[in-house]
RNA sequence: GCCGCCGUGGCGGAAUGGUAGACGCCACGGACUUAAAAUCCGUUGAGGGGCAACCCUCGUGGGGGUUCGAGUCCCCCCGGCGGCACCA
């Protein structure tokens, strides 16, 4: 006997032959592009339809490929997809790719490829990945933020900024043409654009050769590139003027609490009062002779604690603070110039983690505190910080940690002018929380809350200060010295900025000979020199724009992904934002914490812009936020190529299939938690696809699939078996509703036990489970459903096509049901009875049950509760 | 340090204040097979008792509380994960 060949056979045998049928489906789907998704103009299209616009995080199309986190969300996203589909809604449910960034341009500078080719590769890799997972997308909507028609909105966009200031009257952004209307000077206008240039101190690192947002410090630093600090002139975003919206606006999003909170953080919000103080001090002469000569200033302090004022014992200003070379004093000059000195050379590394001593120098100045006239000393400490507040402080030993652990190390005075919240009490020093003003004149005796309302009264009342709210949030440094990101469409002539015309753009950036840094802060596209200059003499901006400019936006353009004319047209904007019942256009975003205040920050502000600007009509983009968990490796660890624990979503596809893998992944456990992968798992899931194959199918001895005999087109008659069906179609539904997949999911193995355990396995039940299990599990459920339903001899149509089924709950019903009857709570006797028994019924059975006998023999019963349906407790004592 | 999330069998996890451990994995037993794999049928929280059907006790990180009844609600504590971190 020759058994070479069917050993062979048996070792590539697979549980059920996906490596047959999901390739072909997948190919049905995209030549009859059966998720196509008609919008306004579109043919086909349905005003009618409700829409429901569901989004992915789109990935960075990275060298490497999928990796099993990106299937996590996407496959939700598309269960979701599928059954509002077959629940009558519109679905948009779009993919596309944030392909600007740095790996493609740190390929080029080893390689001299161009980076474009690079992304287009990957692109390639990550469309058959994606396709390889039979996703529900309408391809024709895919977009790449690199694509040059892609990049001219997202510059259009840039130029609608920059072409705009915010009114503070009405909270909102208007056209700068409205001041040059009223007559304002160019200066004048430019210092109020929503996209202005400006010299700050900024993050530049040289290895990457760019700045980087404050946002984005971390992240790189903890890939091991270095940054240091550097002045430089830069194009901001004026998010800042957004922060009072951007967390008010929070209120209508179904966010989870958490991430609202993390966003709250962020902007940080404080309210609080600045206060003048007068600063003098004596200096040399600016004649140059012998006499001293007394100079004074006057400088803000902002502090959240105007309560506390009485107790104010110095005054620090940030090293960087323009005051202090006015005001050091000719025997300080030294001291304070050397310090300034090691605060500017400080590396990152240095303020933070490894150096929290306080360390500082006093100026020799002196400043008078307006409310008691006390004179106190001036000091400038690096942990008072420029960009914060008015870069100077009130320092409050007392009642302030830092404050307190200052004066400790220099010996400066401590005035307590808060005791505790109750009378008599005695808190130790520093003292923060809310309490009582002592030594504090006509604040003695008021509440925290009290005090600070009444000392802000009197700062305005006598114009020594005034009501601040003051955010943490900065403005947002949007330029970049790199070469792969959208070029800004800014032309200069005589140092004057302007917009280049919109019939320019878009506008790309030519190929470089050499992609690599030059080491000083030069944009990269300066190396492009006949680029740069233009016949009229303007040269063009050379700094490009980071890569969240394009991810800003997407979500708008997939609505409307061809328009030539506009960004989005009316129409599109208008259905895809729905009848105005929620203030988010997109219904559901799926994506990863990591973008809490990154991305989802500045995507709602680009919003607002194009919202007050009358270009969109909700007031936020995204309504609903799920993050879903990170997926961990085997071992519980972070997946990282260095821990060897990475998974292949390849390797799972050509292994289990596609439907194992979106199976596995939902079934995994809650979508937001996070979960380690478990290779047994997959096997798992996948035996169950096989239960349902093998409901269908009987193998015949040449291994080929005949429809199982036990499929019958005839009436249910086994009651049960109905009841299970119409419980999998109502639990299915409402928990894919919750993004319950796990939950839904093990209802549908009950059911499938169920039928595997019937005599008969009614076609009609059968393809409403089919159904139920489509979203899920596409390939399979099409396969079996195209060659069971042949049996009818009618002809079906797909199945992603066709209704979520309703359930009957006339079929839910069970004619008898369990009691349960507990004695004090514990559970001593389960009763059958009918379904509708009543109280006294269930009762009278309970008390002649030996079992609950046993528990009450000798005691009195005190009282009984009833859960119809339910329960029995009997408390006895 | 501050803020947020989370602690349930050997593992992933399930439980509108009402039978803790659904469903799956692992493990074990049986059927089929010359054998194995696959498949099908069972058992499976811990401890104890009974020939047995079964029964008892304990049990959701720890301690207290509310309640007829707590994994679920309240207070305190412990442990893990994530974010922010001199923001005045």
């Amino acid at each position: 006997m020759v058994r070479g060949p069917q050993t062979t056979m048996s070792d590539d045998r697979k549980p059920y032959p996906f490596r047959d049928f999901e390739p072909k489906w997948q190919a049905r789907w995209d030549s009859e592009k059966t998720f196509r998704t008609a919008g306004p103009g579109d043919e086909g299209f349905d005003p009618a339809k409700p829409k429901y616009y569901v989004l992915d995080m789109f990935p960075y199309p990275s060298g490497a490929g999928l990796h099993v986190g990106h299937p996590e969300g996407y496959t939700a996203t598309d269960i979701i997809g599928r059954y509002k589909r077959m629940n009558g809604f519109n679905v948009l449910h779009p993919m596309g790719y944030d392909s600007f960034g740095l790996p493609a341009e740190q390929y080029a500078i080893k390689t001299g490829q161009h980076p474009a080719v690079t992304t287009a590769a990957n692109i390639e890799n990550f469309r058959r990945q994606l396709k390889s997972l039979g996703f529900a997308y309408d391809w024709d909507r895919e977009i790449a933020t690199t694509d040059p028609d892609y990049v001219r909105w997202t510059q259009w966009i840039f130029l609608l900024l920059y072409s705009s200031y915010f009114d503070a009257e009405s909270n909102r952004a208007r056209p700068v043409a409205e001041l040059e209307a009223k007559g304002w000077t160019r200066d004048q206008i430019d210092a109020e654009r929503l996209a202005y240039v400006a010299d700050t101190p900024v993050w530049w690192s040289p290895d990457l050769g760019t700045v980087l947002a404050n946002e984005e410090i971390e992240e790189w630093k903890s890939k091991g590139h270095t940054v240091e600090r550097r002045p430089l002139r830069q194009w901001m975003l004026r998010i800042t003027k957004y922060a009072q919206r951007l967390i008010d606006e929070l209120d209508g999003l179904d966010w989870p609490e958490g991430i609202k909170l993390l966003q709250k953080n962020w902007i940080g919000r404080s309210e609080g009062a600045t206060v003048e103080f007068q600063v003098s001090s004596v200096q040399s002469s600016a004649k140059g002779d012998d006499s001293p000569a007394e100079n004074s200033h006057k400088v803000e302090v902002f502090t959240t604690r105007p309560d506390t004022l009485f107790g104010a014992t110095y005054m620090v200003l940030a090293p960087e603070h323009p005051l202090v070379a006015k005001i050091t004093t000719p025997a300080q000059q030294a001291a304070v110039e050397a310090y300034r000195k090691t605060c500017a050379s400080k590396s990152d590394l240095e303020r933070g983690d490894l150096n929290k001593d306080k360390s500082g120098v006093f100026t020799g100045a002196h400043a008078i505190n307006p409310v008691n006239g006390a004179e106190i000393p001036v000091w400038i400490a690096d942990y008072v910080m420029m960009g914060y507040g008015t870069g100077a402080i009130m320092a409050v030993p007392a009642h302030d940690e830092r404050d307190f652990e200052f004066a400790q190390k220099f010996g400066l005075p401590v005035i307590q002018v808060l005791a505790g919240k109750n009378a008599g009490e005695t808190p130790a020093l520093p003292y923060c929380d809310p309490g009582i003003a002592i030594n504090s004149g006509f604040l003695d005796g008021l509440a925290t809350a009290d005090a600070k309302a009444k000392m802000i009264d009197w700062l305005e009342t006598n114009g020594k200060g005034k009501r601040r709210i003051q955010f943490k949030l900065r403005d947002w440094l949007f330029s970049r010295q790199r070469y792969w990101g959208e070029p800004f469409p800014i032309v200069w002539k005589d140092g004057h900025h302007r917009a280049i015309a919109d019939s320019e753009l878009p506008l790309l950036a030519p190929p470089l000979e050499d992609y690599k840094p030059s080491g000083t802060p030069d944009p990269l596209l300066n190396k492009a020199t006949e680029w740069v200059q233009l016949p009229d003499g303007s040269i063009r901006e050379t700094n490009t724009m980071p890569q969240w400019a394009g991810s800003c936006w997407y979500y708008l353009r997939y609505c409307d992904p061809s328009n030539k004319d506009r960004f989005i047209s009316k129409e599109a904007e208008q259905y895809w934002s729905g009848k105005g019942a929620s203030t988010g256009m997109v219904d559901l975003y799926v994506g990863g914490t990591e973008h809490a205040v990154l991305h989802l920050l500045y995507a709602r502000f680009w919003h607002k812009v194009l919202f007050d600007l009358g270009h969109v009509g909700t007031p936020e983009p995204f309504q609903k936020l799920v993050n879903q968990g990170l997926i961990l490796g085997e071992d519980g660890q972070k997946m990282s190529k260095s821990r060897g624990n990475v998974v292949n979503p390849d390797d799972v596809v050509r292994e289990y299939g596609a439907d194992a893998l979106r199976l596995y992944e939902m079934f995994m456990g809650p979508l937001e938690q996070v979960k380690p992968w478990q290779m047994k798992g997959v096997e798992g899931v996948s035996r169950f696809l096989a239960r349902v194959w093998r409901i269908a199918f009987e193998e015949a001895s040449d291994g080929s699939h005949q429809v199982s005999a036990k499929i019958k087109d005839t009436e249910c008659t086994d009651k049960e078996l109905l009841r299970i069906v119409h419980e999998t179609i109502k639990k299915t539904g409402e928990d894919i509703e919750k993004l319950s997949f796990n939950t839904a999911i093990s209802q549908m193995m009950i059911c499938t036990n169920a039928f595997t355990q019937a005599e008969v396995v009614p076609l009609k039940e059968f393809i409403q489970f089919l159904t139920v299990l489509n979203p899920f599990a596409p390939h399979l459920t099409e396969e079996i459903h195209e060659r069971v339903a042949a049996i009818t001899g009618r002809r079906s149509s797909l199945l992603s096509e066709t209704s979520w089924p309703t359930y009957d709950p006339a079929a839910l019903v069970r004619n008898e049901i369990e009691i349960v009857v507990q004695v004090n709570g514990k559970l001593r006797e389960r009763l059958t009875v009918a379904r509708d028994a009543d109280e006294e019924m269930v009762k009278s059975l309970a008390l002649q049950s030996p079992k609950v006998l046993e528990h009450t023999d000798g005691k009195t019963i005190r009282k009984i509760i009833f859960v119809p349906g339910k329960l029995l407790n009997i408390v006895a004592a």
